[in-house]
RNA sequence: GGCGGCAUGGCCAAGUGGUAAGGCAACGGAUUGCAAAUCCGUGAUCCCCGGUUCGAAUCCGGGUGCCGCCUCCA
């Protein structure tokens, strides 16, 4: 069975097919470098990364393009009032919009390591491919889908895309009518969006065939995509809010230029909430790895959490929700770490079994359109197995950590590389301690084995005692 | 104002026609010197009203609430 994923073309789940056999090619629609990242922003990456993760599990070979943006994203219908948000940091933090967008981005790749996210083929960077987007914006003047302002402005015509509109369900008419914002005199059409922008105020500037200016939000997709993955791709991801307008004129310019299915299968997943409400960047309400990290919760915690909802169903975060992902992560470090192999039992076959049930089940689950929940339901399978099993034969303990290894490909938690501490500098004097706590519960001296086990709990290190010995991790 | 999504036990969350997965928390029990880890056990008729059906959380209609898009935003 292969994957099923929703379609927003079609508003339906449908069988998913590349165009090339064994190959996906995918692009994510990626973060916005005027300002840190928050944890809405991480549910979407964390969904493109299981995406991602979920098809290279199915064995595809995934070509994967996230991109940076880091210049022309501005209210691009109202050039009057609109404001750049690179440029509106820059004057916020009184540094350089280049400035700007190369700070958020070395944040961006921290938060990148903390999140585990795998990374694609290339993150392109738009302002490293104006010349691509020229490319496309003359082409498409030349074939009259494009159209230039006596200011020396490019916009794209909407009414030259009679599909226009296909992706987010609008109708050009329906745009018209339902415009907010005052039409500008120069262009043709209200729902008409900006390839090229001139501002002699905008710190960045290229040459182009219209004099100095910068390129257009949506036309950086456009480019950077076929650049690295062709003219077709199988699947483009983004946020909710991306359908429209962003992805609606992606289609247009891209269709427009090339002739083609700009992209086979468009995924899309709902934005996370906060205590019930809304949280966006421009809100200033929002929550970094850094608030998470201070309230002594895991990235990894925050990982699971993010991954255990469905992608398109509302997903809504709390504390007392990161708390409960932090217990699973927990739980699933304890089943991993107590896990005992003895080279004197012979194998079980229920193991092997049950292991590849779990993997079986865990696959295709994601292949139902991604379901996580479902997929977890089998991780928690295994886990109760094990912790009911007792100790494995060597090749039965192993098949169990592959099973582990296996889902982990996905949850990407590193379950099975968890440092215990045991290699620290001070492991030898707590080796000690917890063997004098050994000889002092040995002769029933609970005052002192408390004591020594109080001292070990204040440095962050848990002792467990098992009918095997004691046992201890940080 | 227009368009769309969601509403499942304390919390997170699967399930699209046949008598409600899974997890977290809580409580009771086992185990433990006490813990930790682990095991066993305990809870919902699925927002409200009406309809279709032998049968609905699941389909249809109405209502309420929350969220999203229409304007930069994952």
């Amino acid at each position: 069975m292969g994957f099923r994923f929703y379609d927003t073309l079609v508003n339906e789940v449908r069988p998913f097919t590349p165009r090339e056999e064994g190959v996906v090619r995918m692009y994510n629609c990626g973060p916005t470098v005027y300002d840190s990242q928050h944890i809405g922003n991480y549910r979407a990456a964390t969904f493109a990364d299981v995406l991602r993760r979920s098809l290279d599990l199915a064995g595809y070979e995934v070509h994967q393009v996230m991109n940076l943006t880091d210049v022309g994203h501005l209210t691009l219908d109202d050039i009057e009032s609109g404001e750049d948000k690179m440029e509106l940091a820059a004057r916020r933090e009184g540094r350089t919009a280049w400035e700007i967008a190369q700070a958020y981005i070395d944040e961006y790749m921290l938060v990148v390591e903390k999140m585990n996210w795998r990374r694609p083929l290339a993150y392109p960077r738009a302002t490293d491919h104006v010349a691509e987007m020229i490319e496309i914006t003359e082409a498409l003047v030349a074939s009259g889908h494009a159209y230039v302002t006596d200011a020396g402005n490019v916009y794209f015509s909407v009414a030259s895309f009679p599909e226009y509109g296909k992706l987010s369900g609008n109708t050009v008419e329906a745009l018209e009518a339902g415009s907010r914002v005052d039409v500008l005199d120069e262009k043709q059409h209200p729902a008409d969006f900006a390839l090229w922008k001139r501002d002699a105020e905008h710190q960045m500037q290229w040459d182009s065939p219209w004099g100095e200016g910068f390129p257009g939000w949506h036309i950086e997709c456009s480019a950077m995509s076929r650049k690295y993955l062709g003219d077709e791709l199988d699947i483009h991801t983004g946020g909710e809010d991306n359908v429209f307008p962003h992805h609606e004129c992606e289609i247009a310019q891209s269709e427009s230029f090339t002739g083609k299915t700009f992209v086979r299968h468009w995924m899309h997943t709902r934005h996370l909430q906060v205590d019930g409400g809304k949280m966006a960047k421009s809100d200033g309400t929002f929550i970094t790895y850094e608030q998470v990290e201070a309230r002594g919760h895991s990235m990894r915690a925050l990982r699971y959490l993010l991954l255990s909802a469905h992608y398109r169903m509302p997903l809504n975060f709390t504390w007392d929700a990161l708390a409960g992902a932090e217990s699973v992560v927990d739980g699933l470090d304890a089943t991993i770490r107590t896990l005992t192999s003895d080279a004197a039992l012979a194998a079980d076959p229920a193991v092997a079994e049950r292991c590849a049930a779990v993997e079986a089940g865990f696959l295709a689950a994601l292949q139902d359109d991604l379901n996580v929940s479902a997929a977890l339901a089998h991780v928690h399978d295994l886990r109760g197995f094990v912790n009911k099993h007792g100790p494995f034969a060597t090749a039965d303990a192993d098949r169990v950590r592959a099973a582990f290894a296996y889902v982990d490909e996905l949850l990407g938690l590193d379950l099975l590389t968890q440092d215990s501490g045991a290699d620290g500098d001070d492991a030898a004097e707590i080796d000690a301690l917890v063997q004098e706590r050994i000889d002092a519960r040995a002769s029933k001296n609970w005052a002192r084995a408390d004591e020594i086990r109080d001292e070990l709990t204040g440095r962050g290190i848990t002792v467990e005692d098992t009918p095997d010995g004691a046992r201890w991790y940080r």
